[in-house]
DNA sequence: TACCTATGATTGATCGGCAG
DNA sequence: ACTGCCGATCAATCATAGGT
């Protein structure tokens, strides 16, 4: 085939893993949304300047862990648990500012 | 901000760990790239991502730069010279054009970080 | 150094929605 | 009803980074 790969040689050969704080931040997002982790446009946007990377780049970071997660979704349900556990104190608070929140203005 | 369709009021009473979403089912169908045509024996029809080859890449990327969108005719014409059915040169195009789009993006954005940042 | 896994990026093709 | 395009995503693969 003379590895017509060859073709482009991009890129990717520069390839460089994300800070430790970058995919702490991504994984957050990722399990205390694992019902949806489908981050919107603006989302994504937040989660780039916080990691200090691109949209592009969140957007790749999602679409792979999206992929490998249902792919084995065994091998991370350490992971999995970890960050949901991290993240259901804060989404519960979450919740419960909004419900209040909800009371205070109801027509 | 974002809301959770999924259990809005009680909810997590169980489930120590995770559950499977539906997104964790979602399945493509493969892709239809076949040519329905021969294949006696073994139904292979080319259910695989197909490889381009360089010329392939080449020609097309030429064909690119000289006009964003295709018309019909030089569709037709582009297949058959690479001997890729419509469809693929269709596809190939409107998957270029977003990437023209993203590296246009890409390409403003850090610009206008490092103005921001003086 | 060799080998294997984790991970970011690329890309042909699919999905849903919209316009003509 | 049918077709092309867009935007987002999928899914498979590439090539490198990191660990043993």
């Amino acid at each position: 085939v003379m590895i017509l790969r060859s073709r482009f040689l991009d890129a990717r050969r520069k390839r460089r893993n994300f800070s430790k704080q970058a995919t702490e931040i991504l994984n957050e997002y990722f399990y205390s949304h694992l019902s949806n982790p489908y981050p919107s446009e603006e989302a994504k946007e937040e989660l780039a300047k916080k990691c200090s990377i691109t949209v592009s780049q969140v957007s790749n970071w999602f679409g792979n862990k999206r992929i490998r997660y249902k792919k084995n979704i065994g091998k991370f349900q350490e992971e999995a648990n970890l960050y949901a556990a991290k993240t259901a104190v804060t989404a519960a608070h979450a919740v419960a500012a909004a419900v209040q929140n909800n009371q205070t203005n109801s027509p | 901000e974002d809301k959770d369709p999924a259990c809005p009021p009680e909810q997590c009473p169980n489930a120590s760990s995770t559950q499977t979403f539906d997104w964790m089912k979602v399945k493509r169908n493969p892709p239809k790239t076949a040519k329905v045509s021969e294949y006696g024996l073994l139904g292979q029809p080319n259910t695989i991502r197909t490889n381009f080859t360089t010329k392939q890449l080449t020609e097309l990327e030429k064909e690119f730069h000289f006009n964003k969108y295709l018309t019909r005719a030089r569709r037709v014409e582009i297949a058959a010279t690479l001997e890729l059915n419509e469809t693929q040169v269709k596809i190939w195009f409107q998957n270029r054009r977003m990437k023209q789009k993203k590296r246009e993006k890409e390409g403003l954005a850090p610009a206008a970080a490092s103005r921001s940042a003086k």
